[in-house]
DNA sequence: TTTATAATTGCAAATCATTTGCAATTGGAG
DNA sequence: CTCCAATTGCAAATGATTTGCAATTATAAA
């Protein structure tokens, strides 16, 4: 569940993210990247704000700060369709583009690195004018646990 | 901007399909198939309920209508990543699978046939041992429109 | 280190799409 | 034509997210 990267490798690089814009390294946001960096998966600004250490800080604030380090490209924003933000911290050099299996039942969520293909997309792009075109896949299904128990949610 | 099939052969078809589940065919109804037949893009709540004939119903109808023709399989829904609901009539026979390509700024719309490889959805489902996968993909970029008059709304 | 100050935060109220409780209506099977 | 479950209108409730504003705080500059 968490990343291969030293945690201490983070706050550098976003500090001077942050730097660039002008922006303080303030209590909240080093908790929010740390919070992000040991969950592998998309969050909610709910479940970030569950994890905030003693003290913590305002859900506005989580909503805030996740907003700015989504701007600031640390963070990105992933819709799975049922009306809550959920995010997840990009890796360094990645460009952090991939996509998400996710279970109907549970919403267990799988990393799925398969995505639609490039040129397909350049040719759509093309054959309407579009530019910077870019595309939001993810995937749904039932998970193998769920399968099992039928019915259930688990 | 209207679909080829005449407007009266939808209501035939949305009776039956709605009887077959015990549910009446009522103004409202019948008046947000005929707003959804003439406007081939996904449309809002909002934009179905304003183009409602005179005498309209109220916007929490549409709601549960729209909620109920979706659950029959008559209505597809949509989601742009803005937290509004878009919906679409699914064509007779069509599965209505296809995506879009929207506008980042001004929100135009455009259909989008060409599909994520079906054999490479599979083949994710297989990997992760989850069954009944589907997927969800729209395209994001800037219209040919909007690109011209750059940094104007359009 | 101290200071000046713009960026942040907490808190509560405001938004906004969507849902829901409930009493009054109404489509349509028999 | 009747009866009753399905619908609707209306207003209040939800739930995620945003915002105004005064108090706080990180940090660049002196």
């Amino acid at each position: 569940m968490s990343h291969c990267s030293h945690p201490a490798a983070l706050l550098p690089e976003a500090s001077e993210c942050l730097r660039r814009d002008a922006r303080k390294i303030t209590g909240p946001r080093r908790s929010i990247l740390e919070i992000l960096h040991r969950h592998s998966h998309p969050m909610t600004s709910k479940e970030i704000f569950a994890q905030m250490p003693k003290g913590g800080c305002n859900l506005a604030t989580v909503y805030r700060s996740l907003h700015l380090l989504e701007s600031i490209g640390l963070v990105k924003r992933y819709d799975f369709g049922d009306n809550i933000a959920r995010f997840e911290l990009k890796a360094s050099g990645d460009d952090g583009h991939h996509h998400h299996l996710i279970c109907t039942r549970c919403s267990t969520v799988v990393k799925v690195e398969t995505c639609f293909p490039p040129e397909w997309e350049k040719q759509i792009a093309r054959e309407n004018g579009y530019q910077k075109v870019t595309h939001r896949l993810e995937f749904f299904g039932v998970c193998p646990r769920c399968a099992t128990q039928n019915g259930e949610v688990c």
